[in-house]
DNA sequence: GGTCTATTCTCAGGAGAATAGACCAGGACCCTGT
């Protein structure tokens, strides 16, 4: 009875406040958890009303919502297509280092008087002491996570205060929760369960498959075969589309090259001036840039409809990067293209980005420090001479590892039973290595993908936790007729069942594929194994 | 881990080969100085 109340207002706010006649089954399902006071992961395409998940719910339920998202440039984005509606429940302000202490002051204060509903924010911004205590005051009922992929890829090295999410969510006072991406596998969504600490979430997952989307890759023994391949498809296809490259500098010469050639190009990197990367995705919106050579610092909130095509000039890090990237082709439903000119020697690039470990000595010190006494991290800056940002990589390492939790005061100390420092320099060193094994597997799944004869849509699927019986017939190889049908192939394990390897430990059994069952495991990652060998030799037991 | 470029090396008189070193993504915040 209850949950058919929930879903009659749910409906009728939407048709209120954004007109919409219906409401999907899994939107409304993700909904009615958050109305219920539910913590709740959500991972749909971006562009199947995600933001209406938690805003349609947070207009109805008495009291503020904090929204925390990861790029100034995307909340910009959000807060002007909510404010645009002029609706007092809909109405969002932010906190951040673009406003002024004035500005800062107004926005809590029109929170404080109800005049506005969601309040934006970094979670570095949110990290500062002074900030959270005015925020926890505002009493939120509501926290709403966007992008929450960024936990598990952001995490570990780049911005280590997506790590803390979970005690920042504490220092509010632990409302609700709604966390939401548009793609997680399944070791990232119980990463972003875990992190997060959500209590019995309500997980809504839609299907991942993208039929418009004809997915082609292409090994290229030369560079010359890569720009060929490039040339073939921009003369064919004249709409919009990205093209990713690796590193700045080649952003910058193929937009060159391109235009010399007679395909007008501009380039996007982290590298540039903020407000030249504001005009240019702006006048990429707007279709003032037919094509976009970029990092990948270019797409993370870009919802234009009618980008045509991705291409990939180098091999991405990950799967979950290249669906990330190849997600924004064809939103609004016409046939899109996407392609991957890769050469073994991309790997090579991606080793780099993912070496460098922490110097167990400095770990050691660190957790020296945390045993004497609780400290801030101001304070702990000042006595290790530790960067801001190799600081809270090494903080996070050893709260993983227990040898150091938050404390009262915004202080970190070591728990109660904490390992002695030379062990927890030790055991933090060895975790950063675990990460690293991992974050190459990832890249390895990339190769995979990339080699393998099969379909691409089954092999990309199955990566993230979906078995797709059929053969997905959109792409290069089901169209070269090389893709088996893999009508549910099964092997000794169930899909998703836990197993143990005697030398790499537990792992996830993620799917089947002819011959070959692939395993991620907790200490070495990805690994793909032969179902034969694994049968006839007992390589693997149920855990 | 691979590529690009500048410099040195080599046998022979200028130029190609070998070697060394730099380079390589992602963003927010806060403070200081004009």
């Amino acid at each position: 009875m209850k949950l058919s109340m929930h879903s009659t207002t749910l409906r009728r706010a939407a048709r209120s406040l954004f007109g919409w006649k219906a409401l999907r089954p899994n939107q409304l399902a993700a909904m009615r958890a958050v109305m219920k006071r539910r913590d709740a992961l959500v991972v749909l395409p971006t562009g199947a009303g995600k933001s209406a998940i938690y805003q349609i719910p947070a207009s109805l339920i008495p009291g503020p919502t904090v929204v925390i998202s990861p790029l100034l440039a995307l909340q910009q984005d959000q807060i002007a297509a909510l404010n645009e509606r002029q609706r007092p429940e809909l109405r969002a302000v932010r906190i951040s280092s673009d406003e002024s202490a004035a500005q800062q002051a107004e926005a809590i204060t029109e929170i404080r008087q109800g005049r506005a509903e969601f309040l934006f924010i970094t979670p570095e911004a949110l990290a500062n002491p002074d900030r959270m205590a005015e925020v926890r005051s505002l009493e939120p009922a509501l926290v709403a996570i966007d992008e929450a992929h960024c936990i598990s890829a952001w995490g570990h090295d780049f911005r280590p205060d997506y790590l803390a999410l979970g005690h920042l969510i504490d220092g509010l006072g632990r409302p609700p929760v709604v966390a939401l991406t548009a793609t997680a596998s399944p070791p990232v969504r119980d990463d972003i369960i875990a992190r997060l600490r959500l209590r019995d979430p309500e997980v809504v997952v839609s299907g991942l498959d993208r039929p418009n989307l004809f997915v082609e890759v292409a090994h290229c023994p030369t560079d010359d075969y890569r720009w060929r391949r490039l040339i073939a498809l921009l003369r064919d296809d004249e709409r919009p589309g990205i093209i990713y490259v690796p590193t700045r500098r080649a952003a910058e010469e193929l937009a060159e090259r391109l235009t010399t050639a007679g395909y007008p190009a501009e380039f996007y990197h982290g590298g540039m001036p903020t407000a030249a990367r504001h005009r240019l995705h702006e006048a990429f919106l707007a279709d003032q840039v037919p094509i976009m050579v970029a990092t990948s610092a270019f797409g993370m909130g870009i919802d234009k409809p009618n980008i045509a095509w991705v291409v990939h000039m180098a091999l991405p890090d990950s799967p979950d990067s290249y669906f990330q990237e190849i997600g924004r082709a064809g939103r609004d439903g016409a046939p899109a293209r996407v392609l991957l000119l890769w050469r073994a020697e991309d790997v090579g690039l991606q080793r780099y980005f993912s070496g460098g470990l922490p110097d167990e000595t400095e770990l050691r010190d660190l957790a020296a420090l945390l045993r004497r006494r609780p400290a801030t991290k101001k304070a702990l800056r000042e006595s290790t001479g530790l960067g801001p940002r190799k600081l809270g990589q090494y903080l996070a390492l050893l709260e993983q590892i227990g040898a150091a939790e938050p404390r009262a005061g915004q202080k970190i100390g070591a728990p109660r039973y904490a390992p002695t420092a030379a062990a927890a320099g030790a055991a933090a060193l060895a975790e950063a290595e675990r990460q690293q094994t991992v974050t190459r597997s990832r890249t390895d799944m990339m190769r995979a993908f990339a080699e393998t004869t099969g379909c691409r849509g089954q092999v990309l699927l199955a990566y993230f936790g979906e078995q797709m019986s059929h053969i997905c017939g959109h792409c290069d190889n089901c169209h070269a007729g090389t893709s088996v049908a893999n009508d549910g192939a099964v092997g000794p394990f169930p899909v998703h069942s836990q197993v143990r390897h005697p030398e790499w430990g537990p792992g996830l059994v993620l799917n089947y594929e002819d011959d070959r069952m692939t395993v991620l495991f907790d200490e070495v990652g990805y690994k793909t194994l032969s179902v034969r060998v694994v049968s006839e030799q007992g390589l693997l037991t149920l855990d």
